[in-house]
DNA sequence: GCCAACGTTGGC
DNA sequence: GCCAACGTTGGC
């Protein structure tokens, strides 16, 4: 995200724009690694993607469940609060807000991916329990985020032009709180089981691309994650 | 296009 | 508050 942190969505909902153009770094693309660095991608786990993950797009895998990370607890950067948890955006008029501030080239091609009615979990991140909070849906597909072209936004990016636009953002709505949290320290737990005996949460991109704000689960991962709430806490 | 240096993410 | 991991930048 942004020159920092995970995204938090804004009080309203803004003004459509037309889709930014795109590209610039596909990162959604596979991509290699370079040097050291390796920047992971989400087509690279393409090839595992259960058909039932995966829909229209012939050549491209297109995921249709989310996870997304915010802030809910106060922190302030630039002198302004980036605070943004489920609560904030459940109290927003329709309980609807805009995604702003993702400033990571694959967080806002997973972003350009959403499509209407897709469901993501509202992740509580750096903070006392990280952890999954709720469920929102996606409400409008991706736009342009105004923030970047904002000078007094903490996340203003200098180099994005309005002419080009490089950051987008997509609206969501709050759907529930799960019925109880789901702590990171679980889901963990859960995934290193799991990397040993091929369970569902093997490969989940919290623990394989954790600093991706904005990612993708395949329906597996996700109605597993969903069952948690109905079991007892590790 | 490589890669070292730098900046950020985010759990702990 | 620390710092590992990793994404980005920019010189060459």
């Amino acid at each position: 995200m942004p020159p920092r942190k995970r995204a938090r969505g804004p009080k309203n909902t803004t003004k459509a724009v037309q889709p930014a153009s795109d590209n610039e770094d596909n990162s959604d693309t596979p991509i290699q690694r370079k040097g050291k660095r390796k920047i992971a991608t989400a087509s690279k786990s393409k090839g595992k993607v259960a058909s039932s993950d995966v829909k229209d797009s012939p050549g491209k895998a297109s995921y249709c469940h989310w996870l997304m990370k915010s802030e809910p607890e106060s922190r302030f950067e630039n002198g302004i609060d980036v605070k943004f948890g489920i609560k904030d955006l459940k109290a927003l008029p329709d309980q609807t807000g805009c995604w702003d501030g993702v400033r990571n080239y694959q967080a806002r091609n997973f972003m350009r991916d959403m499509k209407v009615g897709q469901q993501a979990f509202f992740y509580h991140s750096n903070c006392k329990e990280p952890g999954i909070a709720g469920l929102m849906t996606i409400v409008k597909e991706a736009y342009v985020d105004h923030t970047q072209f904002d000078k007094k936004d903490v996340h203003y990016d200098a180099s994005s032009k309005p002419d080009n636009p490089k950051w987008s953002m997509v609206d969501v709505q709050y759907v529930r709180m799960l019925k109880r949290f789901v702590p990171l320290a679980e889901l963990k737990k859960l995934h290193q089981e799991h990397r040993a005996t091929g369970g569902p949460l093997k490969d989940m991109a919290l623990f394989t691309r954790a600093r991706l704000s904005v990612q993708p689960l395949t329906a597996e991962e996700f109605n597993f994650v969903l069952s948690l709430e109905e079991k007892d806490p590790l």
